[in-house]
DNA sequence: GTCTATATGAGGATAGAC
DNA sequence: GTCTATCCTCATATAGAC
């Protein structure tokens, strides 16, 4: 939206309109790409390719490649705080993030939480996928990562009974934490060849059941204290 | 060992001695790059800068980048097979595999280990680190993960009560991949700069009794059936 | 704003002297 | 076996006509 002025009346807006629409396109394709290719993965010819524009209209509405996934990421992170506005605990968090990537689910697991995903493993590992230190794709995840993060922590918090967050205030957070740990890994599994054929929803089953029990051990110890 | 005929006698080995020499060296520098940058990141100019010996000596020793990491594989690979040789129950291997990524532990996480769940993370997903699906470097580590899964399951096996794992045959395999995605969701985060000063030894301890209480439940499950 | 042709540079790999 | 010089490919990015 910051970008070309405004054109003259009476064009209705046909031009601008053509352009934001090139612009859509480029940043679809290049959504598409990347997830199955990855940053390194995804050439600009590939996008222009894609996008059916050429490689100059894209070089001109992203005056870089990094600028262009900057602006990918924008798009999938707009998209993810529209999504998880609303109550969402530790078992619906583990169930999205683990069995919603064997597809299962595909309306519930969205292109743009999936490039988010991978993002986090792109920006994460400086040694992978080719995000060096001052890359400004890195910083612009790291940045939306880390208010992605307190909206986790918060919806986890009025997930879980008050007293026990309140003798342990800081139990969010690990357990997001954990949570996380759990989604990615079993992502970077999700996207192998190998699957050993694993039953996602099952496994999710388990992890929730797992941190279930540990937030079980610690209200018992808040209620332990308490008589 | 199986390059290179045998040279005349009286030559003590020594050309051979430096042969093989050269050869570590070159092993050892990739080590240490691909720790630090990746598969895709580690150019074979900067092995050849790192280990010393000129490029030409390099693609001497290895005719081409995928054969000098299949073999950077197949070293570490018979190193972290000798070292997980003993028995190790689900705590344990949560504490090495998660407390050890601080490097608190230094001793006991090699390098060797650490560049196989780096490489677990190339391999796994095809759109990083630039492992395409005809890669032998995946190839090879795909068919070293089976076995190294294989140790795995046994050594949690061998720590379960016999009862339960009677009753619940499959448990162990279960809890081996619960137990890889955190290890890998956590490589993941150590290997960000964001640590939100993670305490790993903590989430270790969090993420074993995680699992342990999971056991528990069938515990109960397989003696509740007994009476 | 859109498009074609091309510059530039990096990285994997080879040739061939020593 | 070791080393230097060089080739080839491919990906990012730009120039400039339309």
């Amino acid at each position: 939206m910051t970008r070309s002025a405004r054109r003259s009346e009476g064009t209705r807006g046909t031009r601008q309109a053509r352009s934001d629409k090139s612009r859509e396109q480029i940043l679809l394709a290049a959504l598409d790409l990347a997830l199955e290719h990855g940053y390194q993965g995804t050439t600009m010819a590939a996008v222009s390719a894609s996008s059916g524009l050429p490689i100059g209209s894209v070089y001109w509405h992203f005056k870089s490649k990094e600028q262009l996934f900057v602006a990918l990421l924008e798009h999938c992170y707009t998209a993810w705080m529209e999504l998880h506005s609303g109550p969402e605990g530790l078992r619906r968090k583990l169930s999205r993030g683990i069995a919603g990537l064997s597809g299962a689910d595909p309306e519930h697991y969205t292109k743009e939480e999936a490039l988010l995903k991978a993002a986090a493993v792109w920006a994460l590992s400086r040694q992978l996928g080719g995000l060096g230190e001052d890359n400004e794709v890195r910083a612009a995840y790291l940045r939306m990562r880390v208010e992605m993060f307190k909206v986790d922590v918060e919806r986890i918090t009025e997930s879980l009974p008050a007293d026990v967050v309140e003798r342990f205030p800081d139990l969010p957070a690990k357990l997001t934490v954990l949570s996380l740990a759990l989604t990615d890994g079993f992502y970077v599994h999700a996207n192998s060849d190998v699957h050993l054929e694993l039953d996602f929803a099952e496994y999710a089953d388990m992890a929730a059941r797992a941190l279930e029990g540990l937030v079980d051990d610690y209200a018992r110890r808040a209620a332990g204290e308490r008589t």
